[in-house]
DNA sequence: CCTCGGTATCGACGACAATCGATGTCTCCG
DNA sequence: CGGAGACATCGATTGTCGTCGATACCGAGG
């Protein structure tokens, strides 16, 4: 089964891509597979988080705590802050909190998942 | 070379994704590629949207006109218009007059193009 | 403890997008 | 040429999202 937690407007919840939601093009979705499915891509489409998840993973060791990013995105501490909790929240990076800093990497499963889901 | 085009707001443009636009994971993105990205991806992070691709792909023929549509998606006809021709000036679909009713058919080209770019 | 620096949350604002009813446009057909 | 039907466009409304400054939280080090 293919895990993706998605953004639903500003309240977060955790939805499940269930196994049995087909291909884009092979036959018709559901109401409840379309809204996740546009839950999905919505988190990604966005060019400030699209950067981000291009950033971290171009680090050395593909990890990033959030003062590398602030600079090279032009986007304030805050906002960054906050297209990071929408990825992580999609499940498409992981935090890990290493001293005062958190550490963000991307995670290519729920990526490789999304190519999947638009054939 | 892979073209889309997209929806910038409601002003309408054509852009480019050029060759040299790398995956997303495999190189830094520049700010005006990944604007570009994230236009083409929210073209299609709309649950309607969605719908409407495998909707019309459903159909034997790969065809559908706007008529076939409005009744299996609970939306207006206005609705309907609207969200196909987001998808229409996205590339995604393509569009043929016949008679007093338009075809609409699937492009998959430039889903295939996406799909590469979240490698 | 108390401060300092990194990060998250809050509240607000401006921009944009999804939706609909009303209306316009075009094509076919009588 | 005039009506009917299919589709597009317009205008308005409503909800959502990206952004930031201010502020709260939290771990580390003196």
């Amino acid at each position: 089964m293919t895990s993706i937690s998605v953004n639903m407007g500003y309240v977060q919840r955790i939805v499940t891509i269930a196994p049995s939601c087909p291909p884009l093009l092979q036959a018709p979705l559901d109401v409840d597979d379309a809204e996740q499915l546009a839950a999905a891509l919505k988190a990604i489409a966005d060019p400030a988080r699209l950067r981000l998840l291009s950033l971290i993973q171009a680090q050395q060791d593909h990890e990033a705590c959030v003062c590398h990013l602030t600079e090279p995105l032009g986007l304030s501490q805050p906002t960054v802050s906050h297209h990071l909790k929408v990825l992580l929240q999609a499940g498409l990076v992981a935090r890990e909190q290493r001293g005062s800093w958190a550490y963000f990497r991307v995670c290519e499963e729920p990526l490789a998942a999304l190519r999947a889901l638009l054939a």
